[in-house]
RNA sequence: GUGUCCGUAGCUCAGCUGGAUAGAGCAACGGCCUUCUAAGCCGUGGGUCGGGGGUUCGAAUCCCUUCGGGCACGCCA
């Protein structure tokens, strides 16, 4: 089904043809007047150059035409300098609903040619807990994924882990200081490694900082690190076992605290998994003449003759010869290319790392990783900052963990809800998880994503206003009197819709209902626009727009007291179509509704 | 220094490929609960869109310049 907006301008079109004017000129948009009109077309006063002509007759022209031969409009007018402002009729509103509410993802049409897509999102490390850094790339990641894959799209969600170099070293260092004795440091010993791990997740969490620390304190310790890494890359028997250990905890542990924000990955890959990669790759850059050495180390040139500064080479190998960061995500793109070939990829990161991701877009394209045509797409998010304005810290100034932060916010929630309503203990905490994590998103995904933004804990618990809690709150409402429409009536809830379709909505009888109608028609412009633009704000806009329309209605329409009964079962049709509508939308966000809050 | 992003109401943010009187939320003030959840609704006040030029019939939006801030600029990830 084509868009509401196209479908008109589609109209206007064929008068700005009979009229001999260039249709391509009647493209109508959204009113930035709504006092005046619900759609305009501006076309007019482009075209009054070309033809010599005033733009008010023009306009004028156009719509004669159109209130002659159209019934799709109840107004239309031609204003001052060369305005065209439409209403839509009552009863073309209401087929385009009906229609959005039978067909399947409201009457979106499916892009034309459906990609295959990798979102990188995550990248943790292991070994360290989640900290509010991490909270960004998980949230936005995951609603980028959600619209993508509801475009039609195939999509794999990769997190990407940080679990090779350094860090590991560390860790195998700093336990071997402390317990020496353990088998895994025995190089004699031949026999099969303990199945339960000498640590756990919270220990090993204790043990990264500590030896990170020491490091950079005791020059002999960096040197048993860098040792052990190596080491461990090089296939130490038990290295390797500990290895499997901290992999196995650390997984476990991201997948809970993921599983907490309902964020899901289709592969877990990580570092490691593409070392192996490394050395024909570079070997092969060599070849072809892309890699060169330059004071030490191995580079490629990346930069480009349109380039506004200087981009420095992108480096593949250290003076020391050792792999770096930009050398295993190469590596990463290549093992992305041959499991999966994806038409596109794009990486949910940091956006002080944009420089970095140039670099190795553009190597990757250069040497051959990448095709040409393969869409490499930098997504750069902004810092979550405190409300001075500066990085966000605890109180103490420490970075906080993000079991903290959801547990403070559900607990901020459960308080509220127990001072509102008398409910049980229970199901009290299981809302309070619903809607704070609802807070939380929502709270995020309205900024967009390339900006800092500002991390208000109280302003998000305070759940007024443009927050994800009012949104989920006009959900609740609607779901609450669609359950005691189907009482009174005794129609089974599940069956409801069917009872209603044939009816479908009503030709909006006054102001409120229709101004929820117009909002509910724009879902497939809205939805494609979230997705060219990789911007879940815009969704966020919209059904905050849409929660506004539908909490109007809700004040000037009693709907379970209409008397009226054909006018209420449309009532009843439009509130199904809001509630599906603003749960498909909340969905790809990342959060959902509960029953009653 | 070079590049890049940002600067919109007291605060936090929108503003679609330039369009007619710049919008929300919070905070402030005033109304609305015997009727579908008041986590709501209605109303009032609050802005020379950082400054200055330019392009255009028309600029918060495009271009230039200037001021202020964030960030990035080869062996960390």
């Amino acid at each position: 089904m084509k868009k509401l907006i196209d479908q008109i301008s589609d109209i206007v079109g064929e008068a700005f043809e009979k009229a001999s004017y260039d249709k391509e000129y009647a493209r109508v948009t959204l009113s930035n007047r709504p006092d005046l009109c619900e759609f305009q077309c501006n076309g007019a006063m482009a075209l009054a150059k070309k033809y010599h002509k005033a733009p008010i007759e023009i306009a004028e022209e156009v719509g004669n035409i159109l209130k002659k031969e159209s019934s799709c409009f109840s107004m239309v007018s031609a204003v001052k300098p060369g305005f065209l402002n439409l209403n839509l009729s009552e009863a073309f509103l209401k087929g385009y609903l009906d229609s959005m509410a039978k067909e399947d993802s409201f009457g979106m049409e499916k892009p034309g040619e459906l990609k295959k897509i990798i979102v990188d999102y995550g990248g943790p490390n292991v070994a360290k807990p989640l900290h509010v850094g991490h909270l960004r790339a998980a949230i936005i990641g995951e609603s980028i994924k959600r619209i993508a894959k509801y475009m039609g799209h195939e999509v794999i969600g990769d997190i990407h882990l940080g679990d090779w170099g350094l860090q590991m070293g560390l860790i195998i260092a700093e336990l071997k200081r402390r317990e020496p004795g353990l088998e895994y440091f025995d190089e004699s010993y031949t026999g099969d490694y303990p199945a339960k791990a000498p640590f756990t997740i919270s220990e090993l969490e204790e043990i990264y900082p500590t030896a990170s620390q020491k490091s950079k304190e005791d020059e002999v310790f960096k040197e048993e690190a860098l040792r052990a890494t190596y080491e461990l890359q090089n296939g130490r028997r038990g290295y390797r076992a500990l290895w499997d250990h901290i992999m196995r905890i650390s997984k476990e542990d991201l997948k809970k605290n993921y599983n907490n924000l309902d964020v899901h990955f289709e592969w877990w890959k990580g570092e490691s998994d593409v070392q192996k990669y490394i050395p024909d790759m570079v070997e092969k850059m060599k070849e072809d003449g892309f890699a060169y050495e330059s004071e030490g180390a191995l580079v490629v040139d990346v930069k480009e003759e349109k380039d506004t500064k200087e981009v420095p080479p992108c480096m593949i190998l250290k003076s020391d010869k050792a792999a770096l960061y930009t050398t295993t995500d190469l590596a990463t793109l290549l093992e992305r290319k041959k499991l999966f070939d994806p038409d596109q990829v794009i990486y949910v990161v940091d956006k002080r790392q944009e420089m970095h991701f140039i670099q190795v877009f553009r190597c990757a394209v250069k040497t051959g990783i990448m095709d040409k045509d393969t869409r490499l797409s930098f997504l750069g998010f902004g810092t979550m900052n405190g409300k001075d304005g500066k990085p966000f810290k605890t109180r103490e100034g420490g970075v906080m963990r993000l079991e903290t932060l959801i547990s403070d916010i559900n607990n901020e929630m459960f308080k509220k809800i127990k001072e509102n309503h008398e409910v049980d203990e229970e199901s009290a905490r299981e809302t309070a998880k619903t809607v704070g994590l609802a807070a939380l998103k929502y709270g995020d995904l309205s900024n967009q994503a390339t900006k800092d933004y500002i991390f208000d804990i109280d302003k998000f618990t305070s759940f007024e206003g443009n927050t994800g809690p009012y949104i989920l709150y006009t959900i609740v409402r609607i779901k609450s009197i669609l359950s005691r429409y189907c009482k009174e009536n005794s129609i089974d809830e599940e069956k409801l819709a069917g009872t209603v379709s044939g009816h479908g909505c009503n030709k909006a009888d006054n102001e409120a209902e229709k101004k929820l109608m117009l909002e509910l028609s724009k879902y497939s412009f809205v939805m494609e626009n979230s997705f060219n633009e990789l911007a879940p704000h815009r969704l966020c806009a919209y059904i905050y727009d849409v929660a506004d329309a539908f909490n109007h209605f809700y004040h000037e329409n009693k709907i379970l007291t209409e008397e009226d009964k054909d006018k209420q079962t449309g009532w009843i049709a439009l509130l199904l179509l809001s509630r599906r509508l603003l749960e498909t939308c909340i969905d790809l966000l990342g959060f959902s509704a509960p029953e009653r809050m």
